[in-house]
DNA sequence: ATATATCTTTACAAAATCTTTATAACTTTT
DNA sequence: AAAAGTTATAAAGATTTTGTAAAGATATAT
């Protein structure tokens, strides 16, 4: 899935089948070719396409009873390409369940452009949903989505300094950062001199986070530097 | 936006405008036209269509800028209808962000079929997640057909905009929504300034759904991020 | 056209956060 | 051990955001 797209291709003429799988096949797609509806819906169960380009006239089962047949089972991009050109044609075709509909004879670039298309619909929610939004380090728990802080188990109420001064120690752990490096993620480059804030605002959290404030476990001071975070218990 | 599917129609010309609208709004759609790209756009943060119809030689902004422009914010299907045929047009509209391309001079079933199916797609993982009719998290419980709402057993009645409000909030209880997330799903991406419309409409939510508005338990606010539904008793 | 419900706008009080200040404690250097 | 600089802490002050009520505007229904 994470390969070249799969496209699979139904047609019974072998010219033209041949002129498709060539086309998509040089432009990065893994084709495989079914001559007639039963194959295309055997290869389907197989191979799991995720895409099919059909022609409407076929042996054994035609094409817009392999729209219908397909859609019981997927909701993936089926693309029916015709010479049939009637407006009535079209419209079966699409109420059948198809995503569009090409006329014979029709140009390559379009035809791999409205492949695209479909696919950058089709391919895009699986993509959406990877990333995981959560930090976690040593102790501490953030979910970056909710933007609630766990320590040791517990939650934690963090105002937005606090919480933007905490994820930047959480993502560079055990690393001495800066005074400058400091300020500048949390306040923004034109605060780098203020020193003061970075000494109220670790208090507070030290305040929030550490077992015992005033020997500090996790935020450590590098004097005459800055601050580095100590993941480890 | 449980009711009839919104279409953005947007062309220059206005008989080609009208027919499309008076076609459209026949079969049950919910229409509005723009007469450029920038309207369009501007009709777009405000009403939410669910699928736009596009010329694309328009004055102020065309329709290829225009497909750019939507998907930079939406994923919306976008149809380009167009005078012209030739096959490069086609696929940079496609590759533009276009879903479909339409050549006139068209029929209208076709259009109509095509519109069918780019909605049948788009509308179906909102569906999937609505499909469930009922809504329900911790003491709420929200029919999201005939929009009635229970709180703790007993029936409340919400103005379409607190409906609106508390549903985008059960749908992602437990974590911080930004004013800004909360306004455009509520009021359209042309409001997320509208700070102010938050505030009253979240205070006018709390009386009616808290047992104490003054120490609300439910929506909770979280200072200069925005605000989170706490579904736990 | 009138009445009703809803949405928008405005104004001000209350609350939370951020900034500033002051002082004490600590480190390093001499 | 004292001086100089840095860091910790508390608390006052300023700023911004939030809560709330109510008036004005708009939309909807009768």
């Amino acid at each position: 899935m994470n390969q070249q797209p799969r496209i699979l291709v139904v047609d019974d003429e072998p010219q033209i089948a041949r002129v498709l799988r060539t086309g998509l096949k040089t432009h990065g797609y893994d084709v495989r070719v079914a001559a007639d509806g039963l194959s295309a819906l055997e290869t389907f169960g197989d191979w799991h396409p995720d895409l099919v380009v059909t022609d409407l006239a076929m042996p054994n089962l035609d094409g817009l009873e392999l729209c219908k047949r397909l859609r019981e089972v997927s909701q993936l991009p089926i693309i029916v390409l015709s010479v049939r050109g009637e407006e009535k044609t079209k419209v079966e075709a699409l109420d059948a369940g198809a995503d569009d509909y090409v006329t014979k004879p029709f140009g390559m670039d379009e035809l791999l452009a409205r492949v695209r298309a479909q696919l950058r619909r089709a391919l895009k929610p699986v993509a959406s949903e990877t990333s995981s939004a959560v930090l976690e380090v040593g102790d501490f728990r953030v979910d970056l989505e909710s933007r609630r802080v766990f320590v040791r188990g517990s939650e934690v109420h963090l105002t937005p300094k606090e919480y933007d001064l905490l994820v930047h120690f959480l993502r560079h752990a055990g690393k001495v950062l800066t005074h400058h490096t400091l300020l500048a993620a949390v306040w923004g480059g034109n605060y780098t001199e203020q020193g003061e804030y970075l000494r109220v605002f670790v208090g507070q959290l030290r305040k929030k986070i550490e077992t015992n404030p005033s020997s500090p476990r996790y935020i450590l001071t590098e004097p005459w530097v800055g601050y580095r975070f100590n993941p480890d218990s």
